[in-house]
Order: structure tokens, then sequence, then C-alpha cells
DNA sequence: TTGAAAGCGTTACCAA
DNA sequence: TTGGTAACGCTTTCAA
């Protein structure tokens, strides 16, 4: 049978109380006791139940990640962002990757919510704005740390770029670049961000005197087949355009691939520009241009927030990277 | 205050055990009883409380997902392949993603299993040939699939594909296009996969009467980087290979970069190949030949193994993917 | 600085 | 088909 605290008490001719003030490090007890109790429980092979740990003293030791069903390059971010922190916390990571589409309501989440006392949780788009889910983490009193959130930005410690400025930065850098028909592929509607980017788009067109043309801009899903399909609506144009902007960098993999196809040299013939998470500038030849969102510097800076508890929104800068032949990412 | 189980069982005037029942789906409760009993806790916004079912039940409703800081294609199927699953068994995913350097013994992943008794765990390499890992998890009864294992394969449920034979299959391709002097860039030495792979390439060779000639040899770890620096040993070589076979498509893109800056045009003057768990393949342009490991299908199916409690090594099939160009994976 | 005893909210066992 | 009551293994409160 596994060892329990009594077991460890007898061993060490101390009370359970005392071995529990060594398990969690409390001060008053007098260093050779600590030795001792110690030396008990590593005789024993001990090690606390979290589940009697989380009911008797109501912490959990867990922090909840939730997040939809995102790209593997945003995932991947997310998680060794928060892992190193999380272990010198002594907590443990709970991954809950929704079904958007199945979960508009966020009813699924709040259950998740409500079944165990998390003792922080990390909110990803689109459930970052989900206010019966805030309503439901404030009531419960859980610590939470909004990534990219799209409205009641004050609401919270919240970790984001500017999205809009972002986009706009780059639009205009494809102005400058001498294009007019610039194309621009939406991301997923659920998502605030999406709005955000095609902002930042229309507010450099304004800026540039270039009149919109809805042609030129189409729905996408944030993934490589939406991207595909964008990308032959666009190209397929009596007067296709010159520079395509996506805004994810997997929809530009996927305009890419669509060029690629129709034997379009790029980026002589068609720039195409990809918003993201990822490395995929480092990956793909010829480079996208690419406005890079430091994923994983905000899961670490949103595990700073929560576990500090400092309310705070902070605004992460993003990057611009001009295709990867003229400057390589390389490592 | 969280309403518990003693509210719902005075509220709907049934005893505590009775709610219980409900609650864990138990047979033996009248209809009208389990109505009653549903309708107060829907009234009291009723959720048991998983730590006080994990100590008094002794199931967690938590399985552990054990893997070292895989890139982002890796973990990213393993957690979609997991993911729906697990949601319908109603069982959280914990993901435990360590250093593969600064875990060599496992002893972090030890303390991991010892602290909360999971219901289950998935373990990937390298740590699922560590012995004193799955000792602990024979001693505690959990259940538990490995996926690609190296070693005592039939010590316990396991998904993985034939890694020797669709190395051989990949450099007999090689060999097939005219290729005798194909580099080889091996993958991290913690991991057995790596040694399958370089199992199937010197096969293939020696098959096809290729003398080894070991400066076409190249260890790597897996990632971009060491991916680069194989490839720039092995092109800068006096008689550099004409084709360069990579144990894993983060490294292939690494030599891919190489060539590009090199000037090398990719397939024409070198064949790149790739081993890996990515779509890589469908976003690399010129594409890479990939050996696909179907990573989401092997979670899924170790997921089906673990709940189903089946305990057998399933071996599912990998795939040879000419370049994309000419055998498209779109979407 | 240490200890005794009362919870924490379930499930499990045994009766009824 | 239902209900008491003892665990489960820890933290917390209050004394000492």
């Amino acid at each position: 049978m596994r060892a329990n605290i009594k077991d460890v008490s007898q061993a060490a001719g101390v009370s359970i109380k005392t071995v529990s003030r060594v398990i969690n490090n409390e001060r008053y007890v007098r260093p050779a006791t600590r030795a001792r109790v110690e030396e008990a429980m590593a005789a024993l092979g001990f090690h606390p139940s979290q589940a009697a740990r989380a009911l008797a003293g109501g912490r959990s030791f867990q922090i909840a990640l939730v997040c939809s069903n995102p790209g593997p390059y945003y995932l991947h971010g997310l998680i060794a962002g928060l892992r190193g922190r999380c272990a010198a916390e002594g907590v443990r990571l709970i991954v809950h990757a929704y079904e958007v589409e199945a979960d508009e309501l966020g009813a699924d989440v709040l259950t998740f919510f409500r079944q165990m006392g998390f003792d922080g949780a990390i909110l990803t788009p689109p459930i970052v704005d989900n206010a019966p889910v805030l309503d439901e983490l404030d009531r419960a009193g859980t610590p939470y740390v909004r990534i990219s959130p799209g409205v009641q930005r004050d609401r919270s410690a919240s970790v984001a770029i500017d999205n809009e400025g972002a986009a706009r930065a780059m639009t205009r850098r494809l102005i400058a670049l001498g294009h007019r028909r610039i194309g621009f592929v939406v991301g997923h509607r659920s998502y605030a961000v999406s709005n955000q980017r095609l902002a930042g788009y229309l507010d450099a067109l304004r800026e540039a005197g270039i009149p919109l043309d809805l042609n030129l801009v189409e729905q996408g899903w944030f993934d490589f087949g939406s991207g595909r399909a964008a990308a032959e609506a666009l190209l397929g144009l009596p007067e296709p355009p010159t520079a395509i902007f996506a805004s994810s960098d997997d929809m530009a993999a996927g305009v890419l691939s669509v060029a690629h196809q129709r034997r379009i040299r790029v980026p002589e013939q068609l720039s195409i520009a990809g918003f993201d998470d990822t490395d995929l500038a480092k990956l793909v030849w010829p480079p996208l241009t690419t406005m890079r969102q430091p994923i994983r510097a905000m899961a670490e800076r949103a595990a700073e927030l929560l576990f500090s508890g400092t309310v705070e929104q902070v605004v992460l800068p993003s990057e611009l990277i001009e295709r990867a032949s003229t400057a390589p990412r390389w490592g």
C-alpha cells in the first residue's frame, strides 16, 4: 500500500501536522525535526496525495489552459511558454481543447471550470471573450489571464499584441512595395483578432488612398484549406491581386500552394503575407512575409501574471519578418 | 457557497448515497427518483467536486500525456488524437512535457506519477522505454499505452509504426531514383526510433550493395538547427551526397534551408527526404519527400486501447509521400 | 515549535 | 431500490 502522511508521522515520531508543515514548507519546524521527517518520507517513498490536498486545502494544484482546436504552432507555443513556470510552481497543466463550432456558448468550458476548482486559468480566443465563462471565473474567485482578448480588455489580466497595428504595418509594407491590389483573407469569424487584423488592413488602404475592392476580401477560417479556397477565388478574378495578405500563416501557406499549382512565381509575380504565431517563415521556401505574433512569449508572460497575481494588460511587440531569404531566422 | 452533495440530497429528499448513484449513473435508481435528483442538481447548480471523488473513489478522472518537449506537429497530433476520446470518457488530459536532457533518469516523471493516481497514461519516446517509470506504473496498477516503444514491446499495450521498414522503404526509393551517395541524418540519441530508422537506411544500402560511407552519416537531434548543421557537414564534403535522408521533417527542413543558401536546386540537384509526424510536406515548397508517421491516428488508437483496456501491440502503416508537387495533400 | 481533532465532499460497504 | 456510516489523506483551527 502507498504510504500516507500518518505512516510518515509514525516513522518520524512526530505528529501528522508536523509532516504537513514539512510538505508545505511552512515555518516553525525545527531543522532537526524537518530533517527527520524528510528522511522518513524518503524511506517510505511517500508522495502526498494531490486529491487529498485538493479536498482539504481547497487548492487543486492545477491550472487550466483553455483553447480551441488551434494550429500546431499556436498550441506548441502556448504549452512551451507555460511549462517551465508551472513546473516551478508545482502546478499541473490541464489542457482543455474544445471544438469552436460545437461550443459557441462555452457551455462545455463552463462545466469544465465548475467541476474542479482550478488554481488558475489561461484563456485564448475565442473563449477569452465569452462573458459567462469570465463571470463564472470571477464568481469562483479563480485567477485567470486572457491571451488576445477582444472585448472588455481591462476586465482582467491579459497579454496581447496590437493586432490592428500589426496588420496595418504589414499592409503598409505591401503598399510600399508598390502593390495596389492587395487581397485579404479574413480569419475565423468567432475570433476578435480577425476583425482587428481586418481593421488594420482597411486602415492602411484608406491611409494610402486605395479604394476598397470587396472582391479582394475573402472569408477564411484560419486553416490551410480555407487559405487555398480564398486563393482560388482571388487568383481567379478577372483582375487578380498582386499581393495576398492572409490573417494566419496556415492560410498563407494555402495561398502559396495554390500559387504554386498555378505556376505563379512567388514573390516575383505575387507577394504573399502571413500573420501568425508560427515559425512557418523559416520552413517555407520561397518564404512568405510574416507578421510574427510571439505566442510563446505571450504564454510565458501570462504565466508570470497568473502566478504573481498581477492584474495588468500587457501588450507585447509583434515583428515583421521580411521573406526568410533575406532575413533568415535559423535556429 | 458551492452546493455539495448533501445540499442536493436534502433538496431532492433522498439520501446522499442516492445522489451519488445518480452522479455515477449507477443502476438501482428509480427513474422518478433520478429525475428528482437531477432537477435538484440543476436547480442548485451542483457539480461534483473532482477532488472529493478522486479521494474517496480512488479515481482521478485524469489521464497523463507524458512527452518530451516535442515539435509542434507531434504535440498537436497527440493532443488532437486524444482530445475527443477523453472528452467522451469524461476524463481530463494532463500534459506533462519534460526536458529530455534534464531528466535522463525519468525522476521528474516518476514524481509526477506518484503524486496523483492517474486513471491512465500515454507515454511517448524516449520515456516510453524508461524501465523505472514503467515499473512504477505497473506497481500502481495504472493502465498505460506506449507510443513507439523501443524495447520490451510486448510489455504493455502500444502503438507504433514499423520505423525500420519505413526507413528502408524510403532509402530504397532514393536508390531507385538513381542515388548512390545518400546522406543520412540520425535522430536524437535518446530515442529508440532513431536507431530503428538508421537500421532501415543501412539495411537498404546493404541490400543494394552500396558500401557504407560513414562520412555520409551525421548525428542530429530532431530539430531544425541540427538538420542545418548536418547539411553543412554533408554538403561540405569533397564528394557530397546527391540525396539526404533526415530522420525527421524538422531536420529535413533544416537541410533544405542550407541547400537553398548554397543555391542548390531541390530536387534536381539534391533530393531531400524527411521522416515525420508533420504535415511539413504540404507546407514546404519545393517539397520534401516524406515518410509520414500518422501520429494523430496513433494517439487515437492509443486512447482506444487505454479506455478499452485492450493490451495489444498495434502497428499502424506509414506512408511514403512523394514530393508534394506531384502528390499534394491539400486540406 | 508542536499536537489533537474537526472537517473537506465524495464513494464504498453493508444493511434494510 | 434505498439509506447509514465509515473511510479516503490531507489541511486547518485551536490549544498547548
